[in-house]
DNA sequence: ATTATGCTGTGAATAAATTAACAGTGTGAT
DNA sequence: ATCACACTGTTAATTTATTCACAGCATAAT
């Protein structure tokens, strides 16, 4: 299966790793579509077309193993070349993300943080070291990180990108509500939180008549 | 126009909302389809035909008005039932999300906000009263809270969830891994941290080989 | 006054995502 | 050994989302 992968199939592919993690964690040692389905909340079909991106097959008796599922999709999913990512901002959000982090990502590491605030410079804040915002080219290219989180605030969030680029991140998940202007090549997906909210008001109504 | 509407309509539509917004405390009166379109990073006929589930009409030769275009997306969006907010947890993400809405959510408000902790109960954070979260039932029936946002740890989450929904939540964002059980007429919106950088990972990579 | 221009709005065509339908398979019961 | 069962994997059909192509319009130029 080499067809162009759609960001819906990543994301749930994802979403499967999670709940299988959990599930190895409970010491459950095979599942079925049905199963794992009704965890991620999507059909048993969706499911198991999503398994025919990766090169693993289940068993009509047993249904999936789920350490070897797990480690299909990890695979699949994991590129070593973009393991490594940076964090700037160090508010709310950049701590809220660095103690998600914490023990939770296997396959990604946050490598080095970033602000522009000298009380937090040169602290290990959740696990990791922060950086002066100055010190970021410079750290981004000797540690080849490719992966950057946004964390700072509006105002800001260009200038930061612009210099994330150049230094090559290819990679931005972005926090703050701005819309950021990159190359072709740089991916970028965007959280704001209040736009998020307001997804929510209106689908929760509209369900409710 | 009153066919389904896809949330990803309704995901641009507030987008275009929130641009507007800015081009309109930048003193921009009109605007064509192919601008905001590039603001939005779409195409102008995908702009063009999300505005078609508005009642509301640009001209060939000044395109759009932003003031009353703004006004129109605001009207199909807002639902006066769901302008109430409630957050349920007041760690880093739950202070993230008081201090964005500070100011920038003209539709809707935090009315109220809960933890377990006695040291944030009944003190003003970023200008929302915290109160035990035992008080949570009472304070949402008596304020007819609909909508509640989820930023308490994954052992947590669905404990959380259950109350809320008990005390008349229809619309909850989630930014706890934890998948909720939730009865079919409640909107569950998820937004972990961990995955969306995952994703962004693999996206950034697999874009550039 | 007529023509040219550059927009908007939308039916029709295309592409993408989801769902339905079913063939294939290993196991356990008979 | 054969059959029934409950599952997986995948082709085909359907639904949904996006893009194309163009009619209609208001202004500006001639």
């Amino acid at each position: 299966m080499n067809s162009k992968i759609s960001e819906k199939v990543i994301e749930r592919l994802i979403l499967y790793k999670n709940i299988l993690e959990d599930l190895e964690n409970q010491g459950i040692l095979n599942i079925y579509s049905h199963q794992l389905a009704k965890m991620a909340d999507v059909t048993p079909v969706q499911l198991r077309r999503d398994l025919m991106f990766l090169s693993y097959y289940g068993k009509p008796t047993s249904g999936y193993e789920v350490s070897t599922l797990l480690k299909a999709i990890e695979n699949f999913i994991y590129k070593s070349d973009c393991a490594k990512v940076a964090l700037v901002g160090l508010g709310h959000v950049g701590r809220a993300i660095l103690n998600y982090f914490q023990g939770r990502s296997k396959l990604l590491k946050i490598i080095a943080s970033f602000d522009k605030d000298y009380e937090k410079v040169n602290r290990v804040i959740a696990g990791c070291r922060c950086y002066h915002i100055s010190e970021a080219p410079s750290i981004i290219k000797r540690e080849d990180i490719k992966i950057a989180i946004i964390a700072v605030p509006q105002s800001s969030a260009q200038e930061v990108a612009d210099m994330l680029i150049e230094a090559g991140i290819i990679g931005i998940l972005n926090y703050s509500p701005m819309r950021l202007n990159v190359p072709a090549n740089v991916y970028v997906e965007y959280r704001d939180m209040v736009r998020a909210v307001e997804k929510v008001a209106f689908f929760a109504c509209y369900k409710n008549q």
